[in-house]
DNA sequence: ACGTCTACCTGTCGGC
DNA sequence: TGCCGACAGGTAGACG
């Protein structure tokens, strides 16, 4: 499900709850992604500070310095309610405040928790250290990403998920942002010239800013910590629209599978 | 360094 | 009704 804008949506939804809240309790159901790294009781007592997000990830930083990376893998979303009900199956971490209770439901287990007693602890650097430009900073320049997709000869879509040259831009948006851009998702990055660069770049930009004005996509089950779903999904324009007719020229939308994942195109709109 | 593939896990849906 | 395969929003790590 969730890729940067659910995320973003999941982290505003949170913030004014949990800033401020002191930590009381942890629940642990079945194990997720990577284990823990603490007893849970060290995650008791501590007062947040701040609800960030790097990538897809998002970081509960405490007073003090320790923090708690949050990710929400492929099912994985997030609810703050101030008396729980009973766990359920897929509810697989509950982290009790003074205020409420957070709590992760992930029925395919891919998201993790992990907690770390700095940001600069090497479990936290090997997750962020490593990430490309966040879309909506400076740090994502046209320019050098034009320089970066010029120098690849991989498929254009495959670059964006891969996050080294721009964060959080998953299989949905790249689909809506390459539609947008004109650019058919197996061109290889060498082919494409700084004008192409230059609109797959504000694309990227005006995809990503508009799910997040929506909050987000909801295809299945995601909503935002309150229980809110995305309206992003009615204004796709190829993702999930395989033969059906483009909403620009009508032409039947094409779907793809390239690594593995599925990738939708107009075979007019969008040049190679 | 790069590109590609695997693995992790559960649920849902369509076809027979 | 049940079985079976395809598919689903991510990504670290392994491999060539």
């Amino acid at each position: 499900m969730p890729e940067l804008p659910e995320v973003e949506a999941t982290r505003r939804s949170l913030a004014t709850s949990l800033v401020g809240a002191l930590t009381q309790g942890v629940r642990m159901g079945q194990a997720l992604r990577w284990p823990l790294g603490c007893a849970p009781d060290r995650l008791v007592g501590l007062r947040v500070r701040a609800l960030e997000r790097r990538s897809k990830y998002l970081i509960l930083q405490f007073e003090g310095g320790a923090a708690v990376l949050l990710h929400l893998g492929m099912s994985g979303s997030l609810s703050f309610v101030a008396t729980p009900i009973a766990p359920g199956k897929h509810d697989h971490f509950d982290l009790q405040t003074d205020r409420g209770t957070l709590r992760l439901n992930d029925p395919r287990r891919f998201g993790a928790v992990v907690f770390v007693s700095g940001l600069d602890d090497p479990r936290a650097r090997r997750l962020l250290a490593r990430l490309g430009p966040e879309p909506m900073d400076d740090s994502f320049d046209p320019k050098e990403f034009h320089a970066q997709l010029h120098s690849r000869g991989a498929a254009v879509k495959s670059l964006l998920l891969s996050g080294a040259l721009v964060v959080g831009v998953g299989n949905i948006y790249a689909a809506e942002a390459l539609f947008l851009a004109g650019i058919r998702p197996t061109t290889a990055g060498r082919r494409i010239g700084p004008a192409r660069a230059l609109a797959l770049h504000l694309a990227i930009r005006k995809v990503l800013g508009r799910a997040i004005d929506l909050g987000g996509t909801t295809l299945r089950n995601f909503s935002d910590a309150h229980g809110h779903s995305g309206a992003y999904q009615d204004f796709a324009m190829v993702y999930g629209r395989e033969g059906l007719p483009c909403k620009v020229c009508s032409t039947p939308i094409r779907r793809i599978v390239q690594g593995q994942r599925s990738s939708f195109y107009c075979p007019k709109c969008q040049k190679p």
